[in-house]
DNA sequence: ACCAGTTATGATATTGATATCAGGTAATAA
DNA sequence: TTATTACCTGATATCAATATCATAACTGGT
């Protein structure tokens, strides 16, 4: 900035005021900020961020370990991270990623913290809380009592949902296939079964599965095994586990949509491609990711920020 | 650092060399790390950047529009993001995610950029260059010249394999789908081209789509309006446009497999999933974000990168 | 000419860590 | 004892911006 107001005949604060939004004669602005582009300046950030105690970036923490059970290519963090990115650069913040290990190690120093993982790592949330950062988290709140503010899908609404369709159906037997431990498929099934049992239904079972198509083609055979014929509808705690589920009835001579109807959670992409295309409840990743970046702006801001639910809706499609 | 300086009995320097790598005594290290324990003390980032004029931060720009044509739900970004981040996370570097809007309206502070993108946005590599930060591109060298360290799968190579893989089940008279205005896909023809008509065979046209199942969809109707059934093998620039080709053979009665034989380009997770199961080239996405990011950081240090191609390979499944 | 009020600019101090240079201590060798 | 080395520690200046306070210039009204 120095050069810049030799350039243009002004002191360097001048400078920081032209360019920052401070007050100063259109004419000398016009001057320095043609001073400026033809040197070639570009602010030094790290300087700011000393000077003003803050950072405008928002460290966003994926769980980022290739496990098998949340492979990485899936397209959620992406679709989130899509809408943070969105909303954060519209109000000249900055989005650092990180993994929760990374997070641990070596804090950055950042304004806020956006928390995408499947449940809670509680390790990481204990630390960030000690950092003081405002912390937004992706998921359900189950788990928390209300100390973070959450922003996550209606996964108890979409569990009714897909009660109420399978209950439309004429459905009365359902098994639910997904993982219970982590918080979301756990308002799913919540919300189902209550809706389910509310029609007149059952659900008969509830088995483990990882989020894969592996994991709900087992699941659904371990099933098969213990139940037979003797069930009617399967809800899936995501769109992989449906369609892995989908796979092994069709495997085992059940004619899915006809004498037994599957519904997924996510509407992932490759659940129109899939064949049968399936039904499932839609989630609007991009605009949680929206909303993710809101808040986490607002609390840097010294705002309040709530707990909020997105509303999702039934995609009805072939199974 | 002062305030653990004083609990601690020694000066700030000190501090500073304990908790970076200097040489202190054993002991006196030991006192100033439990000191900064318990005080809760965090590293302010900005002040050692700006004080060792580095950053130890990589802006990954994303080309985050969303656009009809590479929908952000995308799965090949988030691999690579995988790579990527892993890979800087151990050398204590830092990810910034950024659009290229973002990028060239409020050029941020780091010591590196890699660019994840379809082809090269002209506007940000020259505005990237201006920055003289170190610049890694993912994707093909065709149009660059060797202007820039360039990382990507051999997609002359894949497209080789899959003219050898058509050529060896007896396809003669193949139809290319997909972009060719972008450089992977035209390096993928290339290949193709160059290894069928070796071979004995002939591409007898490439038709345009965009990277989509619809995409993909429309092109291969295209095809078959033109060229009825005179044609005997598909190869597509991606997974997504072979599964829409797959569709609609299928719906024009064409069985593939049996009579067309489909090769798709990605190896994507829907791939497996599809029905019937997709024969196509595998990418490693995530050995890609890693050299990315290694090329990067070695750039910083002042090394030398440079550009690579890494191996694809045939993936034989039911198409 | 004077004043109040606004607007535009400048001087200085400050942010937290660390590069650099200098000083001090302990151990070993002469 | 002194010199030599290796090792540890401290003082000071510096990085590039901006908050704060002070000053200057202008405006319009009396």
């Amino acid at each position: 900035m120095q050069d810049i107001a030799r350039q243009a005949g002004v002191s360097a604060i001048t400078v920081s005021r032209a360019l920052g939004g401070g007050t100063v004669k259109a004419e000398t602005r016009q001057r320095i900020v043609a001073a400026a582009e033809t040197m070639g300046y570009q602010l030094n950030h790290a300087a700011r961020n000393l000077r003003q105690q803050r950072t405008s970036t928002i460290a966003v923490v994926i769980e980022m370990q290739p496990s098998a059970a949340r492979p990485i290519s899936d397209p959620y963090p992406m679709s989130l991270l899509g809408g943070i990115i969105e909303e954060l650069s519209k109000a000249d913040f900055s989005a650092m990623l990180l993994t929760a290990e990374k997070f641990m190690r070596l804090p950055p120093s950042v304004d806020a913290v956006i928390l995408l993982g499947q449940g809670f790592r509680n390790d990481a949330v204990a630390l960030i809380d000690r950092c003081n950062h405002p912390l937004v988290v992706w998921g359900s709140s189950r788990s928390d009592e209300g100390r973070h503010v959450v922003v996550g899908s209606d996964n108890v609404g979409g569990g009714r949902l897909a009660a109420l369709r399978l209950l439309e159906l004429g459905r009365r037997r359902a098994i639910f296939l997904g993982d219970q431990g982590h918080a979301e498929p756990a308002d799913r099934l919540d919300g189902f079964a209550e809706a389910f049992a509310a029609g007149g239904g059952c659900v008969i079972d509830a088995i483990a599965s990882d989020f894969t198509f592996i994991g709900g083609h087992q699941a659904m055979r371990t099933a098969i095994e213990a139940y037979g014929r003797d069930f009617d509808a399967v809800f899936a705690a995501c769109d992989a586990i449906a369609m892995g589920a989908v796979r092994a009835l069709i495997e085992r001579g059940r004619r899915v949509s006809e004498e037994v109807s599957v519904i997924g959670f996510d509407d992932a992409a490759s659940a129109q491609l899939f064949s049968p295309p399936l039904t499932t409840i839609h989630q609007d990743w991009h605009e949680g990711g929206r909303q993710l970046a809101r808040k986490a702006m607002a609390m840097v801001q010294g705002e309040a920020a709530e707990t909020t639910l997105l509303p999702v809706r039934l995609v009805v499609r072939a199974t």
